[in-house]
DNA sequence: GTCGACCAGATTGTCAACAATCTTGTCGCG
DNA sequence: CGCGACAAGATTGTTGACAATCTGGTCGAC
């Protein structure tokens, strides 16, 4: 009988994994040309699962292709970056106003828990705590405000930006810097204040914006 | 600045373009199955070019695919189009502020002539000249917002909601409510006010947000 | 009579080969 | 010596056929 191998061999779905994992990562240089069938005999799929996974990349912003010219890895330049944090300033903004409006009391505590983590990591100057507690803030805001087309723009803004935001959470000092935002957001939704919720978030992300501007110039 | 060659009937952009308008034109019933082998054969072109098409619609959410099942005109029922316009709400807000602070005198001189046509249009009694000045008013907000992220996003969640933008620009009565909300945003990025431009755009989608939740009741 | 397994039809996912297009290096001419 | 045309190579876009998967209906068992 046909032996199922790999099971589920979905060439597409291997290969778009695969590729994905590589960009987020940095494996791919930015820039780097992707060829369809280089691609396709390393992963050991079809030129056409990869062209597949390229499209989806590509509808993700984090593959450029150009017709009859291939496919790129999109760089993101600082003044994008920008322009991108810009848009997760308004769009986590109303996702925090939102969360304030309908956190539960579990909610809350949670929210209230992970502030302490996000103290305590600064506390013991562990950035990579910080930086995966961070991200764990910004995910539960999301999930809590209940708005998945926000959510889904921040999704694909967040990925495009990651080696930005990798390189933030290693600049000396800046825990110490957007720890009393953090907490300041999260009162604010704990508290059940839209307005300030979204005050706060705003508050962060231009934080944030001044900080990718500053590593421009350095 | 060749223009774009149509000679060279690449098929994937024929039929995404066919396919495009006739989602938004609103030929295609919402929900509707759309099976890759009918369309290649009505627009006579190879399936992997449909396949492609359907590809880049999903992506700009006009499409919904589903594993080995096909892809069919995603519906928008009335709560996403009411998130969506929370997203547009505070991205046209972003764009609004941007825009106050880097207009120059000749676009704030074209903003306020298409203040005037929209009076006009309203003062005549014209819904659809109004509806055309409207979309023309946002596109300029955005365009002169130099925002491409926030404009690119815009695009994509106005494809999406182009339906119920349609049934809400035929309500009666619409216009003289819209009418005075628009002229407040150009009034704001006429007199270089990012805060006022911002805050006004929010106001106003937030109508838009109260008389679509309103058609939902109808 | 109802439930579950099975089978036929339809549809999508995948594959390898072909055609169209772009890039690059070379050659000839001014 | 510089510049434009040309051809070879490489890469993407397209085509048609095949395999895998899902849907719906039918048959048999309990």
């Amino acid at each position: 009988m046909s032996v199922a191998p790999q099971e589920g061999a979905a060439g597409t779905r291997t290969a778009l994994e695969a590729l994905r994992a590589a960009l987020l990562t940095g494996d791919l240089a930015p820039g780097q040309r992707l060829v369809e069938a280089d691609l396709a005999a390393a992963h050991g799929v079809s030129r056409a699962s990869v062209r597949a996974a390229l499209m989806d990349l590509t509808a993700e912003g984090l593959v450029e292709r150009i017709p009859h010219r291939g496919a790129r890895v999109r760089v993101v330049t600082v003044e994008e970056a920008v322009a991108i944090t810009e848009c997760r300033m308004v769009l986590e903004g109303l996702c925090a106003a939102k969360a304030a409006a309908r956190v539960d009391d579990e909610q809350a505590a949670v929210l209230t828990a992970l502030g302490h983590r996000l103290q305590e990591a600064v506390a013991a100057g562990d950035p990579v705590a910080y930086s995966a507690h961070n991200r764990e803030l910004h995910r539960l805001l999301r999930e809590m405000s209940g708005q998945e087309v926000a959510t889904g723009l921040l999704d694909r803004l967040n990925a495009q930006i990651v080696r930005h935001q990798f390189r933030l959470a290693l600049r000396a000092g800046r825990p110490q810097v957007s720890l009393p935002e953090h907490l300041a957001i999260i009162d604010a939704v704990v508290q059940r204040d839209p307005q300030g919720a979204e005050q706060a978030a705003r508050t962060h992300l231009a934080s944030v914006i001044a900080a990718l501007q500053e590593s421009a110039d350095g």
